[in-house]
DNA sequence: CATGAATGAGCTTTCATTCAT
DNA sequence: GATGAATGAAAGCTCATTCAT
């Protein structure tokens, strides 16, 4: 079974009905919601004024209203439409990979960084952290549309790690945080301290490289074990 | 340097001037705090009104401006008082403890567990994470006491493995967060989508021990070269 | 008929009945009474807050209510006690007077200033014009209290002008107040604009001498027909 | 010196920058001011409700904070725009008067009452007075504007007088009062006591003709010269 | 008597949302 | 479609007043 088709079944593709609806919406008001992607991110849903959002995206307090019925279903559009299908963006360049699953691994948490990470989407996961309990709907949709397609090509990874023997035997379900919850940290960072001090900042590059490095090494086969022959006395 | 000789520079104590004075006022309205905290956790700051925060805990509207000059400062006096000195307490269980750093580590999450995600403290980080950028004095208070307090400890423990030889070399600015990331990466998920759906919970123990299993194991001595000897040939 | 006994039947003597209550108050919270006063006269009843009169007396907000059942009626008592019998007062020094009139005139004129102008209780006049809408019962305290007697006070010298053929006729109801309006505007200038910058100061005795000198002069038989006679050319 | 030339030093022109900008916003909201400037001079600053003002004035809550930043914004552009030039205009009418003295200061006193006493705008000077030391700045403004212009005012009409020998020598510092005085007094009596009891009111025409009619007599010259020379024996 | 912590009605101010133009 | 003036519910904060100590 193909990654892709390991993911199909979860990843609900964005609903196409709607789908022309939107398009119109996003013609003119996509400056809308990059706007209130930026605010939100930065100040939060509640601390971002509709009338900012508008004077951002360069219309009238009135037009915001004339695309999105309140600023609740802004900041819905705005999630959903910056989440799009990332995951399945990068579903297609790491399933092509052909090598050590080591360099995919790395190969995919670079190409996260390239494709998210890097991006004014970063922000969305801080933003859902923030505000998930007030959107609960908002946070089961980014649950299924980001956290499990993404969780299950982590773990397609590694298994494929496993499977080529390259990778020792990992308690799956917790072992994909160890690429996950570096990477969803990082975009945290960057949006909240990271932005306040320059002492806070971290460098991306170094960052991931040093984070990919440790999880490598630490999932390789034999090497645990190794370490209790204490290889010292080699 | 004992471990304490280098964090006792940053982690700056609590103000012993006005402890006395203010220690009165929050005798009763420490409960003020606590309901501020659990709802600032999980709202945020503006979608937390002043009146359920004094609700919560007990008391009238107008009593919780006789404590906390405004919604602001109670924020902040949350912030404050929550994080207290986490970290130095933590600092005392590691710097005593004996024996290999493999375990050291382990045993440093594990306490960080008991003594901090498992707390209410822990919705700290969510909080600061979520209203940096608006309270920017709040989150260098946070970088000053909590981050670079904790980085140093982290710092420490890993440069005591090296420095025993167990640990291979590491770029420390970076491989630390191979430590924080993870467990800051729990709080958060713990107060935001963990709180949303069931299925989105983790289970802390399994977590930090898989999460301790991989970078105990990717920062041992030796093993990523032995993985470039390709071992699987022995 | 005596200056006194044109006085006596407007005049309301300030309620025996609850003259001992009113005394028993007085003992120690005349000095609330004497704070009120001034905030008062300087911030208006509603900027002044019974915290600050409290602090000011040097008792606690809750005695402030001990004595007085809320700030309407502290308000009332300063205003009733302070105006106490005033023009009373200067009415025996008044009426003992003997001599020309214009003397007289002119000694009741710097006699107002001692014995109120220069005095807490000229912040009454600033104070009753200011809230008077607000309080129309001390409105009209003030108008049976201190305005009608004042104005008889000042009617009968006038008229004892007119009957010895000092001064020529007036219009009584009317002559009256070019005595009174420039003391009640000092006082009220005072308490104002004349609190604020340096310049809009006003020296009393200088100010008094010269209104009295003109009112005299202005009132004085003859000289309007002597002025007409053209005098130069004697 | 023209009366003209002696005034156009203190008397700052409104600021013609913001004018128009201001102008369009007042288009519609002057109302606000009115009904400000009614309800602000009958109950003063503190006990009117910003709510009141606006529905004094037929827009909603919002709407008054639409135009005016906060309610003591609003207060102080009622008493600056109140204020305009109400000297200035008066100016030219006294300046053009050719006669004497005397009948040019009666005019000046009913010109000043058909002008401003008799006008929505009387209010301000007991408003200001009653909150002159809660906005210092605007009793500043009050000062300039008002306050010397008018006494300038006052006095070249004097100086007039004493020039062409028909006012005797006066101490022009505080001889400007005598005619300043009853009529600030006749404003605030109006809109204080005056406005409570039918009994207390005074009727304009009678009460400037009686002072007017009495300051005249008190300043014409020689007649206090006459009076030393017991003019009874005559 | 005196205190001052606690209350809650009431006020200022904000801001999402509407709608006439 | 687009605007922005107008709205009014909602939230922060104040302060006169009460009452247990």
């Amino acid at each position: 079974m193909s990654i892709k088709d390991m993911l199909c079944n979860t990843v609900c593709p964005v609903d196409n009905a709607r789908a022309k609806h939107v398009r119109r919406k996003e013609a003119r008001p996509g400056e809308l919601l990059d706007a209130a992607l930026d605010l939100f991110v930065a100040k939060g849903f509640a601390a971002t004024r509709a009338e900012e959002v508008a004077a951002k995206a360069g219309v009238s307090k009135g037009t915001l209203f004339l695309y999105f019925k309140s600023k609740e279903e802004l900041f819905e559009a705005v999630v959903r439409e910056t989440i799009g299908n990332q995951i399945n963006q990068g579903l297609a360049e790491v399933e092509s990979f052909d090598g050590e699953t080591i360099d995919m691994l790395k190969f995919a948490m670079f190409a996260w960084w390239e494709r998210v990470g890097n991006t004014k989407a970063s922000g969305i996961s801080k933003l859902v952290m923030s505000e998930a309990s007030n959107f609960p709907e908002l946070a089961n949709f980014y649950q299924d549309n980001v956290v499990k397609p993404g969780r299950l090509l982590i773990r397609a990874i590694l298994q494929r790690g496993v499977d080529r023997g390259e990778f020792r035997t990992l308690n799956m379900d917790y072992a994909v945080y160890s690429v996950i919850a570096p990477l969803i940290f990082l975009t945290m960072w960057k949006h909240s301290l990271g932005a306040c001090s320059v002492e806070a900042q971290l460098d991306p590059k170094d960052y991931i490289d040093s984070q990919a490095d440790i999880i490598v090494n630490g999932v390789l086969a034999y090497s645990p074990s190794l370490s209790h022959l204490n290889l010292n006395s080699i």
